[in-house]
RNA sequence: GCCUGGGUGGCGGAAUUGGUAGACGCGCUGGAUUCAAAAUCCAGUUUCUUCGGAAGUGCGGGUUCGAUUCCCGCCCCAGGUACCA
């Protein structure tokens, strides 16, 4: 073998462990760059094809910024907390630390077959007390702490305690929805448990009995973004609204500077625009309808206050507070009813019926602010109470829903829209300009509003206001596998555990479920169970998956630090992530929360930096081909006689279910199965069934001998169905691998009606890549089959990074072979090395300038598909130059090392250097004087179509090159006799002549 | 519906500021080598063609000497999101 890549490879990976090549220095006088993966969550499924890509992306980078004279950080660590071990815990008894350890052990062995350059000293698992210790910390800092709207950022809870003391809540303007006021006196009257209460609703973060997000099937809350359609985000479970007592983070406190923020980082328009819409800024104003005859007064908040005047009815959410007290006797049980209707549709069902329109008038009336009129108060389901108010104002001709409602029950339809035809549908643009709307009259809407909104608040009926759509975060999961509080209790009253006694350490359980009494996992561990215990007792609830990392890229600068979190000159040197590789899935969960954690960290002067990841890639997902073959279902009930040793006989009724999987032609035109293929008549021996069957009762009846036997039942579904065929039992032509999927034990009850591979074409169908599917491929095949450098390379080469596409391996030999190519130009036939010492060729030095540039540019633009072309173009070029030059080769032994570092370890040492330098070798210098040509073959085109090349001097002026482009035989031929109207002239590129 | 991407040979894809459309690789076809196969090497490979050419980057228009690239209007695909007032 020539290129023995299984011999260099491993080689290479235990000589950069051994040295620590890539122990990222904490002080330097380089600049410094950090480059972050997002860390896995270890499953116990491993590595498939798809995983590696982003960090075969960010491994290039970081290979190619040391070679350009950074300092880069290059970590790697795991999100080990989570819910698939703690599900097989349950399943088990398999403690989920012992789960976990084994699947990072995999992980890190499948990792460690790739040749990433990460600094393993640096590692960290967010499941490990030494890490959680700090989660813990944070979580104390972020409960001593609220937000003052003030200073725009968040104060230690020590100052707003001194202000309520001295003058009580009103001087305060701070992220709260508590509304009383009191004075300094009344604070100081408080209770300590009244005062605790208070000021859970400034902290951070609080407990408070909130509408959660409740998943029965794994028995915990969810948070917002991990709940898709009604179910859960990762399971599938059904999800429902719940009233429980939970801690939250008040996110909602950083609404506009998670917005502002976004301007000045490096992320693509669609996960900015995801997080946009999730935080959901909207203007307008909130106004206050008194209802008719009661002391109350509806608040609403809408975007058009402009439309006030086109206001014919209200609508409140079903669970608004007021609706039984306003309702009149004579709708009191068609309310009644409907609020009964609304309240056993799920979440669900209420977001997938938008269709169909549903209300009921509650006979109530609320006074128009300006025109004093009565209008009709409804409820009505497409009103959420979750948002805003719970209530709205309708102005049908300007809103779609309120115009569809009021059509269906008949309602007033006003219209305030100057020239504007309203009759069938309503008119949502907001350029009209408004009539019939008293002080609004003839104006275009954007003044409309604002005059509308002075108009308010001079009125004293409302005021300008900005609404979020974005909720505060419940971060409370009743699970065992995750980060414990370092909360205790004094009867229902939260207390910290002070810093020393961090980390509270998770205790022992007997069991990983909730309690008979529905209590948490943890509140099985008694008082001796917990490393530290204090109060009545500790906080039952764990923290979420994302809490630990929503700052685990600090960690990863000063990882074995016992005092601090991170140290702060070390955080002041590497400062925020440079860049960061992920999938865009995370977009408003991980990335909005380590958003608001590092804003907080920065507010409370930890950290030098408010947004974590400057730049941001997302790399597609690699996608599976998944394989699929008809197969027809045939169940049997076969009756047989038999006897055994004492001559007994014994009748035997066994029913048996088969799978054939049919050739094409024993299908008919409809695809149907054609029976006579496996009738039981004739030979038995000749029928695969029957043979199947027999050889089947035998195994059932062993020490018994087989006297008689008939088929009593025979069903066949004569439709075949498609069934999924694992795809590591199929060939490269598509075709099944019988020997392989026979021996495949979920395909045991599978007969084929054939013994020819051939016969077995399957479909093939681009799918997301899952074990479940059946279409995993692993890493570890490919580089056991071809090298690391040319999964590495291949991977990049599939397409650009921030695509998705289909894994296919068809294409991988074409990479393996430019390896082979390259290494072929440092040997000979016999694999000697033959190198030239001599001065390179212009040629040479050509092709190899030509790509330094080329390599450059698709690194800094993250091209790396273009890349490996551009590789194989060069290494094609010296090919055929038969170039063995030892400077060239040098040269570009440097520039394959990002993507292919083994190879280039290994070459770099045969051209003399010291081995392992390579890592922090100069990166080639780009110099332009070895492209300059003297001649340029011009593209000459008519009307735009290229006829002809002309080569041509470069230094010839516009109007030369002209002359001699006119001059040529062809040209005249083109222009058939014709003068040319115009000749276009771009020097070292195109002339056009238009004729 | 809205937002963000995208649509180029048989396939993955390239064309960075408007300037030779299809780089590079796969696959396929033919040839060389071989007893044979694998591997390797050479040539060809967008389509149609009367072999002169003609058409061609989802569709229809436009701007331009020149458009995959810019503008307008559609269609389709992927991802995100939604009674958000």
């Amino acid at each position: 073998m020539d290129y023995n890549f299984r011999e260099i490879e491993a080689k290479w990976r235990t000589f950069w462990a051994e040295n620590k090549t890539f122990r990222a220095e904490d002080h330097s006088e380089k600049p410094k760059y950090y480059v972050l993966d997002m860390f896995p969550y270890p499953s116990g499924a491993g590595l498939h094809v798809g995983h590696p890509l982003g960090y075969i992306a960010s491994d290039i980078y970081s290979r190619y910024k040391r070679l350009k004279g950074f300092n880069v950080l290059h970590p790697m660590g795991y999100d080990s907390f989570g819910l698939p071990a703690e599900q097989y815990a349950i399943q088990t008894g398999q403690h989920p630390r012992i789960t976990t350890e084994q699947n990072i052990a995999r992980y890190r062995d499948q990792l460690d077959k790739i040749g990433f350059s990460f600094d393993w000293e640096r590692e960290v698992r967010t499941s490990s007390p030494e890490y959680y210790k700090w989660t813990q910390w944070i979580f104390k800092q972020l409960y001593n702490a609220y937000y003052d709207n003030q200073t725009d950022k968040a104060e230690p809870i020590e100052k707003l305690i001194a202000t309520f003391e001295n003058e009580g809540n009103t001087a305060i303007d701070a992220c709260t929805d508590f509304e009383e006021v009191f004075s300094a006196d009344d604070w100081k009257g408080y209770s300590e448990e009244k005062q605790n209460s208070i000021l859970q609703e400034y902290r951070l973060t609080y407990l408070a009995d909130s509408w959660v997000n409740w998943c029965p099937g794994l028995g915990t809350v969810l948070a917002n973004d991990e709940v898709v359609n009604g179910v859960s985000e990762r399971e599938g479970h059904p999800v429902e609204q719940k009233l429980m007592r939970q801690w939250s983070m008040r996110i909602k406190a950083y609404a506009e500077r998670l917005l502002t923020g976004l301007d000045k980082i490096d992320w693509s328009d669609s996960i900015k625009d995801q997080q946009r819409n999730w935080i959901g800024k909207s203007r307008g104003a909130s106004v206050r309808f008194e209802v008719d005859g009661f002391d109350k007064k509806i608040e609403v908040f809408t975007t058009r206050p402009d439309t006030i005047y086109g206001v014919s009815f209200m609508v409140l959410a079903p669970e608004h507070p007021f609706v039984d007290e306003i309702t009149t006797d004579e709708f009191a049980s068609n309310v009644a009813e409907y609020k009964r209707q609304a309240s056993l549709k799920s979440e669900r069902d209420r977001q997938s019926d938008v269709k169909n329109i549903t209300g009921q008038n509650t006979g109530a009336f609320a006074i128009h602010p300006f025109s004093g009129e009565k209008v009709p108060i409804w409820i009505g389901d497409y009103v959420l109470a979750s948002y805003g108010t719970g209530a709205v104002m309708a102005v049908p001709c300007g809103d779609q829903r309120d115009w569809d409602f009021a059509k269906h029950f008949g309602i007033e339809i006003k219209n305030i829209f100057k020239d504007i035809d309203i009759s069938e549908e309503a008119y949502t643009e907001k350029d009209a300009v408004i009539a019939n709307s008293d002080f609004l009259n003839d104006m275009p809407a954007n003044k409309a509003i604002k005059t509308a909104i002075y108009e308010i608040e001079q009125r004293g009926i409302g005021k300008g206001k900005t609404q979020y759509r974005l909720r505060d975060a419940v971060f409370s999961r009743q699970r065992y596998w995750g980060e414990p509080f370092p909360v205790y209790y004094k009867g229902e009253t939260p207390y910290l555990v002070s810093d020393e006694d961090l980390p509270i350490t998770l205790p022992e359980v007997d069991k990983y479920l909730p309690t008979e009494d529905g209590e948490p996992p943890l509140a099985r561990a008694k008082k001796e169970d917990w490393n530290h215990f204090e109060g009545d007792r500790m906080e039952y609830n764990t923290m979420p998956g994302w809490a630990g990392s929503s700052w685990y890229f600090l960690r990863y600068m000063d990882p074995k630090n016992d005092d601090e979190f991170v140290a702060r000159d070390k955080v002041d040197y590497w400062n925020n992530v440079d860049l960061y590789i992920g999938g865009s899935e995370h977009a408003t969960g991980h990335l909005l929360y380590a958003r608001f954690w590092t804003k907080f960290l920065y507010d409370m002067g930890y950290i030098p930096f408010d947004e974590p990841f400057q730049k941001m890639i997302n790399q597609g997902m690699i996608l599976g081909n998944s394989a699929f073959h008809k197969v027809v279902d045939i169940s049997v009930k076969v009756e047989y006689l038999s006897h055994g040793g004492d001559d007994s006989e014994v009748t035997v009724n066994v029913p048996m279910n088969y799978q054939f999987l049919p050739m094409e032609e024993e299908l008919d035109s409809d695809g149907m199965f054609i029976f006579d293929v496996l009738s039981i008549e004739g030979d038995a021996n000749s029928n695969l069934l029957v043979k199947r069957v027999l050889s089947d009762a035998k195994n059932l009846n062993e020490g018994y001998e087989l006297k008689s036997f008939h088929l009593k039942e025979l069903n066949v579904n004569f439709t075949p169905t498609l069934k999924r065929i694992p795809v590591n039992c199929i060939d490269k032509n598509d075709d099944i691998i019988l020997k392989e999927l026979q021996n495949n034990e979920f395909y045991s009850n599978m007969i084929a009606t054939s013994e020819d591979n051939t016969k077995y074409h399957c479909l093939r169908e681009v799918e997301k890549m899952s074990k479940s599917k059946l279409n995993v491929e692993t890493p570890d095949y490919i580089v056991d089959k071809f090298g690391a450098d040319t999964l590495r390379m291949y991977e990049m080469f599939l397409g650009p990074l921030e695509q998705s596409k289909p894994w296919d391996t068809k294409g991988i030999n074409g990479v393996h072979n430019f390896l082979r190519k390259l290494w072929r130009l440092f040997h000979d036939q016999e694999n000697k090395v033959v190198l030239d010492d001599g001065e390179p060729t212009k040629d040479a030095l050509k092709t190899l300038h030509k790509t330094i540039k080329k390599i450059e540019d698709d690194l800094d633009r993250f091209s790396f598909n273009t890349g490996v072309s551009n590789f194989m173009i060069c290494v094609n070029e010296l090919s055929d130059q038969k170039c063995n030059n030892k400077q060239i080769l040098e040269q570009l032994t440097i520039l394959l090392s990002p993507y292919a570092p083994h190879i280039a370890e290994e070459l770099w040492v045969v051209l003399g250097n010291e081995a392992g330098t390579i890592s922090y070798a100069k990166f080639p210098e780009f110099n332009e004087d070895y492209l300059v040509e003297a001649n340029y073959a011009y593209p000459v085109s008519f009307n735009g179509k290229m006829r002809f090349k002309l080569e041509l001097p470069t230094a010839l002026t516009p109007q030369e090159v002209e002359q001699e482009v006119l001059a040529q035989e062809q040209a005249q031929k083109w222009l058939e006799g014709k003068e040319p109207k115009k000749v276009i002239v771009v020097p070292g590129k195109i002339v056009n002549i238009v004729v």
